[in-house]
DNA sequence: CTCTATGCAAAAACTTTGCAGGGAT
DNA sequence: ATCCCTGCAAAGTTTTTGCATAGAG
C-alpha cells in the first residue's frame, strides 16, 4: 500500500490515525484544515495537530496560515499555488496561472490573498 | 500633511493614535504585526487591531496571516510580495522576481513559503 | 447632544503542551 | 523494558468584543 510506505519511508509508525489523516489528504483536492475534517474522523485534535506537523517535518504535507486564523495542510506532491479570497475564504488553485521558481531558496507554498471573482461581483 | 489627508479621504476621524499607527507603517520596510510595534507606541493592543481593521477596510493596510501565527499589515502602495521563511520567520521582498496579474479577481498580496536562502545553507 | 475612538478586562478561536495509559518492537 | 503514539485536560498565543468613559463636531 502507498500510504504505508510514504509513512514507512520516513521512518515513522504506521498508524490508524496516520493512515487515515493521509488517506483523507491524499483525495482532498484543496488544503484542509482540522475543522475540515474533524467531523470525519475520530481522532483528538491533540492528535491531528501532532501528526500534521510530524507529517510536516517529514516533508509529506505542506502547511500554511490562511487569513482566517487556521492552518491548512496539504499533501507535498499537489499543487502548490493558490488563491485565497478574504471575504468568502474560499481556496482556488492557481497552478496554470503561476508559475514561479527562485534560486537558492526552497519554495513551498504560494498564496495570493486579495477577492475572488466571486466576491468582485 | 499627507498622512492626514489620507485618514481623511476615507472620512475616517484623524486621531493621535491613528497617526501614529501610519507614520509607523508608512517608514517600515517589512509588514508589521502588533508585537513589533508594540513596545514604541502607547497604545492598547484592542485599538491597534480596531484600527488596522478599519485600514484594512479603508484599502490603507493590507494585512495577511504569517505561518508564525500573527497577523501583518503594511501599507497597500508599497510592495506586495513577499517571501516568509518557515525556519527564521523573516520577511523578504519578491517584487521584482514575481510580476503576476490574474483578471476578474483583485489581488492584495502575495506570500511565498519556504525556506530563505540563508536557512536553506 | 450625539457619535466615534479609546482603554481595560474578559472572552474567543485555534493550537500546543503535560501527563498518564497502551501498544509495538 | 523502552519508545513512541494517543486522548484528555489544561495552558498558551493572538485577536476580538463588551462596556464605560472621554473627546470631537
Amino acid at each position: 500500500m502507498k500510504l504505508e510506505e510514504l509513512i514507512k519511508n520516513k521512518k515513522l509508525k504506521f498508524t490508524p490515525a496516520r493512515q487515515m489523516l493521509l488517506e483523507i489528504f491524499s483525495k482532498a483536492s484543496q488544503p484542509l484544515a482540522y475543522e475540515d475534517i474533524k467531523s470525519q474522523i475520530t481522532m483528538d485534535k491533540a492528535t491531528f495537530y501532532r501528526n500534521v506537523t510530524t507529517f510536516e517535518a517529514s516533508g509529506i504535507l505542506n502547511g500554511f496560515e490562511s487569513n482566517d486564523k487556521k492552518r491548512y495542510y496539504e499533501m507535498t506532491d499537489k499543487q502548490h499555488a493558490h488563491f485565497i479570497c478574504s471575504e468568502c475564504h474560499n481556496v482556488e488553485c492557481l497552478d496554470e496561472e503561476l508559475q514561479f521558481t527562485l534560486k537558492d531558496y526552497k519554495v513551498d507554498n504560494i498564496i495570493v490573498y486579495g477577492v475572488c471573482k466571486k466576491c468582485c461581483a
